[in-house]
DNA sequence: CCTGAAAGTATGACTGG
DNA sequence: CCAGTCATACTTTCAGG
């Protein structure tokens, strides 16, 4: 991916509701410029799509919690992302080298609604759980480094382009 | 919150950039009535702002890991989040309960790039750091539930449904 | 791959139930 | 608090360098 097209995404996950005139006024090329671009990073899945960003206290959701599961019976087939799913709590679920399986992300009520999700977890996937409650959140989702001077770590890329540079 | 904000911004979770013609057909109100709503939502900071989603693997970041941390020395005033705000690897830090004070959540091109990091976490915060990989990510922000538990058992007038299945 | 312009549509403010 | 209208701005497509 290249300069303009990061400074694109990085402006659209600061503000999904950015207009292409904005946009095409920020990385400098006409309006039908952005606008090919735009659709070519979601059509490639770079921008897989766009959300508003609430506030969880305001949803009357103020605790978090993570919980991290590992099945009662290792021999079981081991479907506890789609066991789980059916439940809203669940905002994330990762699954994480380590003691555990999974890492889930949970948001709930409070502690008596989170009482009652660890046992749904518990019983939907038959696994055990040890949850660590979120005190405060200091900051969360914040716009990954999208910088116009790409790294190149390691992996084979075209060999017409050199590193550092600017390819055409 | 009543039925029909919670239905805004269940849908705007699910797609950011909704036209208010789109989400006035969906809620079953005229568009100056979603418009106001919306706007009263933002301002009250129910809706925090929009975000475009974006595909970690594509900007050559594939690497996800949890990173707990705890003070070599307990004693020293603890602004670890202000000391790592700077490093844009940290998606997320969670202040917690248990036997970490806080967790991280760090986005990183590969193992080698990990392996900075946690070195500039220890020595920025004067930290120890424990370290969990992430493997897959069966799911991740999913939309929380919003919609069919009102706070106050109540009934407004009912407003006309229409092509209900969106945001789950 | 870019620019520029034209048609269709949404937005934002305002009037009025 | 909701609905209808209108000027302005944006989106989207098309022709062309």
């Amino acid at each position: 991916m290249e300069e303009i097209d990061r400074a694109i995404v990085a402006a659209l996950t600061g503000d999904g509701r950015l207009s292409y005139t904005d946009l095409a006024e920020k990385v400098g090329l006409s309006v039908s410029a952005v606008h090919q671009r735009v659709r070519r990073l979601e059509q490639r899945g770079v921008i897989k799509g766009y959300s508003a960003r609430v506030s969880f206290e305001a949803l009357e959701l103020p605790l978090t919690a993570f919980v991290a599961i590992r099945p009662f019976d290792p021999s079981q087939p081991d479907d506890a992302p789609e066991r789980l799913a059916h439940l809203p709590e669940i905002d994330s679920c990762y699954s994480v080298a380590g003691e555990d399986f999974y890492l889930l992300l949970v948001r709930v009520a409070g502690p008596a609604d989170l009482e009652r999700v660890l046992q749904e977890i518990r019983t939907a996937a038959n696994v055990t759980t040890r949850t660590t409650v979120v005190l405060s959140t200091p900051y969360e989702h914040r716009p990954p480094k999208i910088s116009a001077e790409p790294a190149v770590r390691g992996r084979s890329r075209p060999a017409a382009e050199s590193a550092g540079s600017t390819a055409g």
